[in-house]
RNA sequence: GUGAGCGUAGCUCAGUUGGAUAGAGCAUUAGACUGUGGCUCUAAGGGUCGCGGGUUCGAAUCCCGUCGCUCACCCCA
């Protein structure tokens, strides 16, 4: 501080716009997405891979596409000492993909399951359950084509959400097709919706010379009404493409995963091919996905390696907690939910005597496995019953000059008040039956 | 990147047409019960009303700017 300036200078720093401290309370909910999520992956054979934060900037441009908005706005870019542009992951599947051929995968086994979790990064205006710094966690079966694989991958997804207990998602497919069929449908979209240019709204006009099928799900009445009339993908998917939409339908059928069929579901990723997925809950708001994904038989060759078909998804975390409090918020008090882990034990000393005896017994009982805690801010014997109640301890152990004298301690059971006496040297023992 | 709304205690919010020391509930801390939690009662701490400027005798309140947050759009998990 030089003086010359009066003004108080006030240091307050807060998380970059765009993330998010994920505080101890919140933690419940990330903590059972998480443990549920690698529970169901494992289960289902995939195996987790961890991905570098930052890739080469090339990959994405690549796999993602140059002319998306994600290539073209949203990725941290920046380039390091070496002359070298290097991106935030702004997803995961050309990492994970990347990683595949890197190793060479393919040549001991083609067909491998893989998942990760992870933080991904795009700089997008915040909004609800959009973050610049967000988590997804995701699957990618690599190396195989059939269609029951599209319908495993949503089915992970789906058992997931139930087992989380979070209700009232819907599945939503589509079948955008193949490089051969994909640009037939195109250029017929394209020419009939120019003859119809000046009803469109003026960012659908735009959209016809840039992405002609996000005129599909324009949110505008009018263009609605248009790309209704409009003919539907379906009537175009080459013999190939339809088959495997129309297995991919028998198969949700057959393991009773109900779907809605919307032909005007799209993607903004180049990659995907054939099937495309996404599943929402309507308590979100406006972005309400929590979990999309899809084929992309193209990604693997477009990043340079052998022509190899893949299919995967990702759940956006962020969203996904969102919906999961919002139904848990209707059905049960929060806290009753998100409890936080508590202590078995709460030791509380009394005079400062006997403060190295308690905190000998607090490591004797961490080092047999109970969770156990004691006051450091050398508070009362009440305030100190007061944190053991509040943290939720099931017993609290009393130790004061009278038992100090005696070598024994006072067990009291919080539940029920009551108190019994116990030597010292049989705490251990008398715990570990308790458990 | 575009648009709209909102910034008052740790949290959720009151605060009349601008008017005196800016309030409540919850939370925190302490006491009633000086070695014992939950319930109750009492008290205390905590705010340059986001920040800067302007209008005015007087601004949390009106105006301008700025920063931040939120929601929506583009786009997307």
């Amino acid at each position: 501080m030089n003086g010359n300036n009066d003004k108080k200078t006030e240091y307050v720093f807060r998380a970059p716009r765009g993330t998010e401290d994920i505080l101890p309370e919140k933690w419940t909910f990330w903590r059972r997405l998480e443990a549920v999520g690698r529970q169901e992956f494992e289960l289902c054979g995939y195996y987790e891979i961890r991905t570098p934060i930052f890739e080469d900037t090339r990959l994405f441009v690549r796999s993602i596409g140059e002319a998306t908005d994600i290539v073209e706005k949203e990725m941290y870019t920046f380039s390091d000492s070496e002359d070298s542009s290097i991106t935030l992951r702004p997803e995961n599947t050309a990492p994970v993909m990347r990683a595949y051929l890197e190793y060479e995968l393919y040549k001991t086994k083609k067909f491998q399951k893989f998942y990760y979790i992870g933080p991904q990064f795009r700089k997008e205006r915040p909004q609800a359950g959009r973050l610049r710094q967000f988590h997804q966690m995701g699957i990618e079966a690599v190396g195989a084509t059939d269609p029951l694989l599209d319908v495993e991958t949503i089915s992970v997804a789906t058992r997931i959400f139930d087992r989380i207990g979070l209700k009232g998602y819907k599945v939503k497919i589509n079948s955008i097709g193949c490089e051969k069929c994909r640009p037939v449908f195109r250029n017929i979209l394209k020419e009939k919706l120019c003859n119809r240019e000046e009803e469109l709204c003026e960012l659908c006009q735009s959209r016809l010379n840039r992405n002609v099928f996000r005129i599909l799900d324009c949110k505008n009445e009018k263009c609605k009404t248009i790309s209704h009339s409009m003919p539907s993908i379906n009537d175009y998917l080459c013999g190939e493409c339809q088959s495997h939409a129309q297995a991919v339908r028998e198969a949700l059928l057959e393991i009773g995963i109900p779907y809605i069929a919307d032909a005007h579901l799209v993607r903004g990723l180049d990659y995907y091919t054939k099937t495309v997925y996404e599943i929402t809950h309507s308590s979100l708001g406006a972005r309400d996905a929590i979990c999309a994904g899809g084929r992309y038989d193209n990604l693997i060759s477009d990043i340079g390696g052998p022509p190899i078909g893949s299919v995967g998804f990702a759940v956006g975390m962020e969203a996904t907690i969102l919906a999961l409090e919002n139904v848990i918020a209707k059905s049960k008090p929060l806290h009753e939910e998100a409890s936080l882990p508590s202590p078995l034990v709460y030791i509380v000393s009394i005079g400062e005597e006997t403060k190295k005896k308690c905190f000998y017994l607090l490591n004797l009982l961490r080092k047999a496995d109970i969770s156990a805690d004691f006051d450091y801010e050398g508070r009362s014997p009440k305030a100190q019953m007061r944190t053991a109640n509040k943290v939720g301890a099931k017993y609290v152990v009393v130790l004061g000059p009278d038992e100090l004298a005696r070598g024994d301690v006072k067990v009291r059971m919080m539940e029920t008040g009551e108190e019994i006496p116990l030597k010292q040297s049989e705490i251990l023992k008398w715990f570990q039956e308790q458990r």
